[in-house]
DNA sequence: TGCTTATGAACGATTATGATTGATTGTGGA
DNA sequence: TCCACAATCAATCATAATCGTTCATAAGCA
C-alpha cells in the first residue's frame, strides 16, 4: 500500500467517523504501528487531521477555505449576527480595515452598495471581497500557510501608506487586566499598527473568547469597542469599567 | 511494446485506478524497473500524473482549476515547456520575482525543493507557491479582479523592499522595434520595476506573442533574455540583434 | 555503415518501514 | 487523594524498498 493510499485512506475514514484509533488502523491497513503514527504526523503537520491521545480527530479550529467553513466554523451564527451589526456603523465612503479572520470574514456580505474601500491583511477575505465588487487594497507580506493571512514588517509598512475610519479587528481572547489578545505575536503587530492608523477601533468575538488569554497581547481594552454576542453578567460588569460593550443578542 | 502504447496503457490504469505502482506496472507490462520509471518521470513532466514515492497518483488532486480556466490552456504544453526551461536558471536560495500570469504560473511545480524565496504580484500564484510549501511574499497592492494581478504605487513601493536575483516577466508581445508590451499600463509599471531591482531578467512567452504590440510598452528588448517555445527563422534572425533569445523546441 | 534513441542492469544514495526502548499519559481501585 | 497498571507515546535503530544516475547494449533509422 502506498504511502498516499493511506494518508488519503485515514482522510477518507475520518471524514466518514469523526474520529479514528491507532489499532483500528494498524488493523484494517496492515501497517505498523510506526507507520501509522508518522502517517498522522504527517497529515497533522500539514492541518488535515488533530491528533489526541489513542488516535485523531477532525481539526478543530479550521482554515476559513469556504469549502469546510461551512461545517466546521464554530460558532457561525454567532459571527453572523456580530457582524452584522458591526456593518451598522459603517458611514457610506469610509476608509476600512479588515483583520484577516473567520469573524470578520462574514462582514463582507453586508458592505454591499456602501462605497468603501476596504484594506484587508487576509487573502480569503479580498478574495470574497472583490467578488461582492468591493474597492480592495490587500496590505501583502509574508503569508501565514494555515491561516492566509499577512504578516510581518512588509505587511506593517504597507499599512503606513493609509488612514481608515473604521478598524475591525478579530481576536482570541479578551480579559480585564490582559486586555485584547492573540496566539502570533506577528498577527498582533498587525492588528496594533492597523488600529493606530484609525479614528476608531472595533473588537469583534464570540463569547467563546471571553476572559481568555492568548499569547500575544494587542492593546489594552480600553482602546477598542468590543462587540461580543452575549456575556455573562458578571463578566460583563468587569469589562463596562474598563471600555464600552456591545452586546449583540439574538 | 510501444513507448507511447505503455504511457497510454499506465495512463488508462491510472484514471481507473488512482494510483498506480511501479512493481505493478513492471509485471503487467514486462518492461523494466528502470523504463518503467523514466514513463514516469517523462508523464510527470507534461502533468499528465503525479509521482510518489513507490509509483504515481493523479495530478491536481489539490491545485485550484477553477481559477486557470480558458487563456491558460491555450499553448499549455509550450507554457510548461518554457516554464521547466526557465526554472533550469534558477540556482539553490536564489530570491526570485514571479510576475502574475499564467505562463509564469507553470513555472511554480518546478520550484520544489529548491529552497527560494518568491515575491509575486500574483493572486492564484501565492496560493499555489503555498501548497508547494515555498516562502512566499506578495506585494499587494489594488487587486484588478479579473486577472488578480496587484498594481498600483502601494505594489511598486512594496516592491522596493527587495532585491531579485532572477525576474521572471510574463508579457503580452514582443517587437524588434517596440520592444516588450502589455494591455495595462499600471501592470508595465509593475514589470518595469520588478524588473529594475533585478540581477537578470527573463521574459516568457509563446510564439503567438512574437512581433505583437500591445499598448503599455514594459521595456526594450535589450533590457530581457527572451524565452520562446518556437518562433522563425527571419523574426529570430531580427531580434537576435537586439537581445537573447533562447528558442525551447519540443 | 554511422547516428540517435530506447532499454536494462548495476551502483550508491535516499526514503519508508517495523521493531524496540524507555518515557509519558490515562484509568481504575484502594 | 494516591498508587499501580495498562495503554500510548516519541525517539532510535536496523532493514528493506525505492530512488536517480551511470554505463553498456540493443533497436530503429538514414
Amino acid at each position: 500500500m502506498l504511502t498516499n493510499e493511506r494518508h488519503a485512506y485515514i482522510l477518507r475514514l475520518l471524514d466518514e467517523k469523526q474520529t479514528v484509533k491507532i489499532q483500528e488502523l494498524v488493523e484494517s491497513t496492515g501497517a505498523s504501528e510506526s507507520t501509522i503514527r508518522r502517517d498522522l504526523t504527517d497529515l497533522e503537520h500539514s492541518r488535515k487531521l488533530e491528533r489526541v491521545f489513542g488516535g485523531a480527530i477532525l481539526p478543530g479550529q479550521n482554515l476559513m477555505e469556504p469549502s469546510i467553513s461551512d461545517k466546521s466554523t464554530q460558532f457561525l451564527e454567532e459571527k453572523i449576527r456580530i457582524a452584522e451589526f458591526a456593518s451598522s456603523l459603517i458611514q457610506q465612503g469610509d476608509s476600512i480595515f479588515l483583520d484577516a479572520g473567520t469573524t470578520t470574514f462574514q462582514l463582507i456580505p453586508f458592505l454591499k452598495d456602501k462605497d468603501l474601500v476596504v484594506v484587508t491583511n487576509g487573502l480569503t477575505l479580498v478574495e470574497a471581497l472583490n467578488e461582492q465588487g468591493i474597492t480592495t487594497y490587500l496590505t501583502g507580506g509574508l503569508m501565514k500557510p494555515r491561516t492566509g493571512a499577512f504578516v510581518g514588517s512588509h505587511t506593517i509598512s504597507a499599512l503606513r501608506n493609509y488612514r481608515f475610519d473604521i478598524c475591525f479587528l478579530g481576536i482570541n481572547g479578551f480579559h480585564p487586566e490582559y486586555g485584547y489578545t492573540t496566539p502570533d505575536p506577528e498577527e498582533a503587530a498587525v492588528k496594533q499598527m492597523a488600529s493606530s492608523l484609525s479614528r476608531k477601533t472595533f473588537a469583534l468575538a464570540d463569547h467563546s473568547k471571553a476572559n481568555k488569554i492568548s499569547f500575544a497581547k494587542i492593546m489594552d481594552l480600553d482602546r477598542a469597542t468590543l462587540i461580543v454576542d452575549e456575556i455573562s453578567k458578571e463578566a460583563n460588569a468587569g469589562l463596562q469599567k474598563k471600555t464600552i460593550v456591545k452586546v449583540v443578542a439574538p
